[in-house]
DNA sequence: TCCTTTCATCGACGTTCTTCGATACAGCGA
DNA sequence: TCGCTGTATCGAAGAACGTCGATGAAAGGA
């Protein structure tokens, strides 16, 4: 289990200070994991239950399987999201405070 | 002046509904926009201040000058900041109603 | 044991991104 | 007018990304 490293807020406002290169490049990483349309609709589809199968997954999008694999494979290495594998299956949930952490670097 | 699109919620908790694909492709773009640590750095940097000439962003990374005008192109894009030129120098400021938008789209 | 199903990884291909030097353009001072 | 300075754009090179088919690995049923 890794821990997340605290992100520090970008913005806004006078209190925000300069960020440290290290701040900078983990928040691009985390960033970056949302900066893709099927990822976003993943992480959407995820909030909205308590966990979900990477086989449903696979039948949502017009993707093929490994490529659905692909996308959580980096939301996982954001820590924005994590699994579990039961037997055959895979289920994914989100890390609501990975979220929350990011929403805190946008200011608050 | 191009108004902001609305940006749904992504997650979090039940209220959260599915997102249309332009929706998602909306948010994949404001995310892209901040998926870079120098952009990431720019973004902080502008929100300590009410604006920041653009020749003093080029002193302050060890980038060219046409990479920076990139990274501010592409957050000028994504409507996170705003540009307006006073003879020959530019000043850039952010644009918090786009960074809140971007926060309410991380829940609430 | 063998076959099927579920998911992850590998290797490859085309596209997009980051970066730069060169160049264009606009404002200002001489 | 000419040259200088601050920005933006262009074109190119290399790296990173999104996608797929093929393959691998682990679990479960016949």
């Amino acid at each position: 289990m890794k821990t997340l490293p605290v992100l520090p807020p970008i913005c806004c406002g006078p209190e925000a200070l300069p960020l440290p290169v290290e701040a900078r490049e983990e928040l691009a990483v985390r960033f970056k994991a949302l900066a893709d349309p099927t990822r976003v609709a993943i992480v959407n589809r995820l909030s909205a239950a308590d966990e979900v199968c990477v086989c449903e997954l696979n039948t949502a999008f017009e993707l093929s399987q490994p490529t659905i694999s692909h996308h959580l494979k980096i939301l996982r290495e954001a820590g924005l999201v994590d699994s579990t594998r039961r037997g055959t299956w895979a289920y994914y949930r989100l890390v609501p405070e990975a979220i929350e952490s990011l929403r805190g670097a946008l200011g608050g």
